[in-house]
DNA sequence: TGTATCCGATACACCGATGTATCGAAAGAG
DNA sequence: CTCTTTCGATACATCGGTGTATCGGATACA
């Protein structure tokens, strides 16, 4: 046996079950709202029953707490991954669009991940964990700015990258606002881009 | 008598207890978050009982409904008032001061709000409400930008004025979503007008 | 002041959701 | 294949909130 604190039997059956059960919660969160969901339409959702639920969590917030950590996690990945790429010089409009795609491909996600930032809103400690990932993604994009600093001309009217990566933050979440109401994907995907683009390049060099 | 379609007799408690609920609700709402108050919450902090809520309100969506209009007028009004003072040019940083001011001074009012796009979102009929409203401000924000034009260079970045009243708006939202997070209303205060500034001043006219 | 009307408090019946305790079945270890 | 441990379904007790029906006191109006 592989001597283990207390060591359980890790069971497989168990993660499936866990990981059913956050998906159809997604799902369930994404439809109706964290604050309009009961364990028993999660349960329902998701094929199991309460006892399943009380197996794998505490609560239903702590399940929230879990889906937001895992989705989150992805998608920084795929931002930091959409940034990373390893052309020497930064290609600002190419990039942006990468960005963009990731950002505001999943609305249901968009829906979710805004009722946890009304849950962390009231809870400091839920609040650190979503300052931490937005702290990431911001230091990803400062990271790639400050790479590209001389290939390309940055703009003037933001003073340090630090602030320009604090301002395509901002725009990223006045564009989801907006994209909440009016569902129209497409018209917030160009309008990112031109704010995102507007931020980044230097007024003289004006695209097309 | 005034006669008026099933004239009811316009009682004056009523009115005083409907506007004690709304205020008792917006302080519950604030804390704990529209999702997670009750009715009875609403009523016990209001100091009535459930009758007097049922006699007022048909559901706390009802109420929340009508506590969001209210506010919401409120604002509008004012930031219209700080827009269109009768300064002949606009003096484009007193102008951002007074608008910053109204808009980031409650958080108690950010908290609901964002509740309330959080319900809007998963609501066309209560979205279009918010659209509204959104769209006014938007109107105000670019009249105040037109009839400015002239006086003031105004930006290269952006296109036509509208965009940049879009672009105003948008960072609204994104400094507020920050500001639910970190609670630092004065950092949000002067992050918000430096990117306004940003966006409202032609590039070449840094001020001090 | 009298009186018709309205308002809101109280009481009640009613879910729906919660959390726990128990037990049969599934799955890993040997 | 057997045995042991874990998982998750079922049943149960409970609680908090909901909505309604009723009634006494408050309020407007003459």
């Amino acid at each position: 046996m592989v001597a283990e604190a207390t060591a359980k039997r890790v069971t497989r059956r168990r993660v499936r079950t866990r990981a059913n059960l956050l998906d159809a919660a997604f799902a369930v969160f994404a439809a109706k709202g964290f604050g309009r969901v009961s364990i028993e339409e999660v349960c329902e959702a998701a094929g199991y029953s309460r006892g399943a639920f009380y197996s794998n969590f505490g609560s239903l917030d702590e399940l929230f707490f879990a889906l937001y950590r895992d989705r989150a996690e992805l998608i920084a990945d795929q931002v930091a991954g959409a940034l990373a790429l390893d052309e020497p010089d930064l290609d600002v409009p190419a990039a942006v669009d990468r960005v963009t795609d990731v950002l505001l491909l999943d609305l249901d996600w968009l829906l979710v991940k805004t009722d946890f930032l009304v849950h962390a809103a009231r809870d400091p400690a839920v609040a650190q964990t979503l300052l931490d990932h937005r702290a990431r993604l911001r230091g990803a994009i400062a990271d790639r700015l400050t790479r590209a600093r001389g290939h390309t001309q940055l703009p003037a009217v933001l003073g340090d990258i630090d602030s320009v990566a604090h301002a395509v933050i901002a725009a990223y979440d006045g564009v989801t606002t907006q994209l909440l109401l009016d569902k129209d994907a497409e018209r917030a995907r160009s309008w990112l881009k031109q704010l995102l683009t507007a931020l980044l390049t230097d007024g003289s060099n004006t695209p097309e």
